[in-house]
RNA sequence: GGGCUUGUAGCUCAGGUGGUUAGAGCGCUACACUGAUAAUGUAGAGGUCCCUGGUUCGAGUCCAGGCAGGCCCA
């Protein structure tokens, strides 16, 4: 018999198993690649998985994906090597054992040391190592698993120590601050983790504030003048805020740029001085009533004052707003400070968080007390009020105990908020957003005041309310490159496009500079130190250098002896890091940054480390730079596409990829995500068993284009299974059981004349040739779904 | 709240640039074959193209506004 004939039911597993077999036996992925030495290379890289927890149906899909063009390139003689690797540090595997551990990140360092903690990560981040390696082979995943690269290892590391040295001496890594969640109370900053904490968030009763920010008439507010109908009107802008303490550090306002606004003539209701003031039409109605539409105006100042009288005056847009400036309502000539960039503030910005739910529609803006505030000055070029303190260092107007600054005028001192606990049961007694309403009532710059009840979160150990604060953190000047991120982003090929255009690029549009640091243990370390006055400061690019700064500290009596004197390996991660000691220039000991960086870089580092380049293999790097293709779940968006991407363009002025697949999820049957909770998660361990490999990767190829959620029914996978899979295996036994009958074989020396072959026989080759084209076609634009359609019809 | 995305037959999905009776597979119904038979062939039924407006001689397709699901970010 030429031809094996199958007996029905045909075994898939069991088919996946023998192909398996057969390659392991054979190396038959390993010599794919050996094989095509010194052909033209596709360059794909691996994005790390991070080993930390089972994987899932959805990474089957993610790495069908990769296989499919991976393998394709293969076929079309190209060498693909494909590196492996694992993704070890960070947040979910320092949560995970703090769990299994019953203990909080406050007891790091306390009830176990940071040696111990450190260790225990590194040995959970890996527990699931061999089910994914498993995985990956009955998948038929070809992927390097033998010379992976792992994040945690010290050459890794010092790959990524090289990279921010690079960064460094382009002037792209600074230190600056951002606006956290920070408990004065308990002196720390608070994780999103922490905040999450239930009874967090509880039910206040503030002093609120409608200040008015008088607007300066010049070329910019002169519509607003002309609407006022007098050159010299006094014209406020309201803002509201729930935290009056912050309006002396405002140094702006934002409008929403379609928001519609007006301009309403009526009168102070304190001072009773006529004003005009803008709000957004939406919220007019708040403030001022139909009766008041229709009172006089005249005679407002002599009445019993409870019928606010008012006109309007005219209507205009956010964008109409832009760029009109205010004077400063807590003024230097009242006693408070100058600052840095003061010549740069109080001015109209857009914002797209601004809203017309409550409020005025238009935001105070206090860079230093508020994420949204920060990164909106940020974006518009406005300073943030910062004052210097003893040591000249700048600060906010409020210090770590949550005081004012003595610069503040009258106000100095004073408590933001009750945290040290002093009695407030004097009847005289005011509290600082108290006071400052006061203030704002008597000198005519509050519109309204009134005491608010809303939810604020406090601190889960202290019960204080939390302010948000700017903590220190190192930064990468990602907005120094922005304008060459958006243009080279441009020439990615994504599959989807929308998410390249849309998502990412709207991402790269409103970039912030990138905040590196990590308060945490597990991850790669700063490796930047700095002496206690912060005059001087160095960053370490290599093992070699580090240990040659090692030698000049103890040659100084900085450190006692060098630990990586006698060649013993090195460990770069805390605690051991942070127990080095180096000597500046000028002979004072620096001291390590304790911060970890992001663990979004380790990822981004990819291309450079896995080959510990820049240390060494220049000349595998440079072929292997960029890469033609990679793929991951859209998820990634702002994760490892564009850590990749930054690093690329800062680093090599290049795209990191050039074509790239975002999938989508895999979801239940029903439509709802997988999670174990609601029991509707698929084992992709079980499902390959029970459908052989086949069946579940064409399932989950062939049903939706990889970037559309995919909601798996394991009935779907049976008719892939019967319908294709069915089809082909019934085609073939057909064949072989005639074939076989009629003794049929084929003479590859001695073919038929293409001129002599029946019409059916050039149909069905020509048929053949335009399924071929129709593949390639659809391959070459990273379409693996609509590759297989062809074959599926006759 | 913002960005992106999806909504077409019972199910899973196709439907460049607007143009006759909106398609495929599965499922369903009927018939045929009974030496490919837990198959195969032939035929058929089945749709308010999410909703509302608009543009147009004409809209599943273009525009605006909603509704519902999903992801990411606040």
């Amino acid at each position: 018999m030429k031809y094996p004939e199958y007996k029905q039911p045909l075994d898939y597993a069991k088919v996946g198993e023998d192909v398996l077999a057969w390659w392991q036996q054979n190396h038959i992925f390993e010599k794919s690649v050996s094989s095509r030495e010194g052909q033209p290379t596709f360059v794909f890289y691996e994005g790390p998985p991070s080993a930390n927890g089972a994987p899932g149906i959805h990474h089957v899909m993610a790495r069908a994906v990769k296989d499919i063009f991976c393998r394709y390139q293969t076929m079309l003689g190209k060498q693909v090597p494909r590196k492996g690797g694992w993704d070890t540090h960070g947040l979910p595997i320092e949560l995970q054992v703090e769990k299994e551990l019953g203990i909080t990140k406050e007891d790091i360092g306390h009830k176990i040391s940071i040696e111990d903690y450190n260790q225990r990560c590194k040995e959970t981040v890996m527990r699931f190592k061999a089910q994914w390696d498993d995985l990956t082979q009955k998948m038929g995943y070809w992927v390097d698993l033998d010379d992976p690269y792992v994040t945690f290892e010290p050459e890794y590391i010092e790959s990524c120590w090289a990279l921010l040295k690079k960064l460094y001496d382009k002037g792209l890594l600074y230190k600056g601050y951002t606006i956290q969640p920070y408990s004065p109370a308990a002196g720390t900053g608070l994780s999103s983790h922490e905040l999450n904490q239930p009874g967090t968030y509880k039910d206040v009763k503030d002093t609120t504030a409608v200040a008015q920010f008088k607007v300066k008439h010049d070329e910019k507010s002169e519509k607003l003048f002309a609407a006022a109908g007098a050159p010299n009107a006094n014209v406020f802008i309201l803002a509201w805020t729930t935290t009056p303490w912050t309006l002396p550090a405002n140094t702006g306002l934002a409008v929403g740029k379609n928001i519609p606004y007006q301009l309403i003539r009526t009168f102070n209701p304190y001072t009773f001085e006529p004003i005009h003031v803008v709000l957004a039409k939406a919220l007019v109605g708040r403030y001022f009533s139909e009766k008041g539409a229709a009172a006089l105006l005249e005679g407002y100042a002599e009445s019993d004052h409870k019928l606010l009288p008012w006109r309007l005056e005219g209507e205009f847009t956010g964008a109409d707003l832009v760029g009109i400036n205010y004077e400063r309502l807590f003024d230097t000539e009242a006693g408070f400070p100058h600052f840095e960039g003061e010549e740069n503030a109080f001015r109209v910005i857009p914002a797209d968080f601004v809203t017309t739910e409550d409020g005025t529609g238009i935001v105070h803006i206090s860079p230093t007390f508020g994420a949204d505030d920060f990164r909106a000055a940020q974006l518009a070029g406005i300073p943030a009020l910062m004052v210097p303190d003893d040591q000249g260092k700048l600060g906010p107007i409020v210090d770590r105990t949550g005081r004012y600054v003595a610069q503040m005028g009258e106000f100095g001192g004073r408590w933001v908020k009750n945290y040290d606990g002093h009695d407030q049961s004097g009847a005289d007694y005011k509290t600082l957003d108290e006071s400052i309403a006061i203030r704002m009532r008597t000198n005519g710059t509050a519109f309204k005041t009134e005491k608010y009840e809303h939810t604020y979160p406090h601190c889960w150990r202290t019960d204080k309310p939390v302010l948000y604060y700017p903590l220190d953190s190192w930064f990468i000047k990602t907005t120094a490159v922005k304008d060459r991120l958006i243009e080279l982003n441009k020439t990615i090929n994504w599959k989807p496009e929308s998410t390249g255009s849309g998502r990412f690029g709207n991402w790269l549009e409103n970039l912030v500079d990138w905040n590196l640091s990590r308060s945490r243990y597990w991850g790669t370390p700063l490796p930047i130190w700095r002496t206690q006055d912060r005059t001087e400061e160095i960053c370490i690019g290599s093992i070699a250098e580090l240990k040659a700064e090692i030698d000049k500290a103890v040659a100084a009596e900085v450190m006692t002896h060098n630990p990586y004197a006698n060649g013993e390996k090195i460990d770069l991660h805390r605690p051991y890091v942070d127990d080095i000691f180096l000597v500046s220039p000028s002979g004072q000991p620096m001291y390590r940054e304790p911060d970890l960086i992001d663990v979004w870089f380790d990822s981004g580092a990819v291309p450079y480390a896995q080959w510990h380049y820049p240390i060494e293999n220049a000349d595998i790097f440079h072929k292997n730079f960029p890469a033609d293709f990679i793929a991951e779940g859209v998820d990634q968006t702002r994760g490892w596409f564009f850590t990749l991407h930054a690093l690329a363009v800062m680093l090599e002025d290049s795209v990191a990829f050039k074509n790239v697949i975002a999938n989508g999820l895999v979801l239940a049957k029903d439509g709802q995500k997988m999670s174990k909770r609601l029991g509707n998660a698929v084992d992709p361990f079980a499902t390959i068993k029970q459908f052989g490999p086949d069946a579940t990767r064409w399932y989950l190829i062939a049903n939706a284009p990889p970037w559309d959620n995919l909601k798996f029914d394991p009935a779907g996978v049976v008719e892939v299974q019967r319908r294709f899979f069915g089809t082909l295996f019934n085609t073939y036994s057909f064949y072989a059981l005639y074939a076989n009958l009629d003794g049929f074989e084929i003479d590859e020396n001695n073919r038929v004349a293409h001129a002599e072959l029946s019409e059916l026989d050039r149909w069905v080759l020509s048929k053949l040739q335009s399924l071929v084209a129709e593949v390639r076609l659809q391959l070459d634009s990273y379409d693996p779904t609509k590759a297989p359609g062809p074959s599926r019809i006759s």
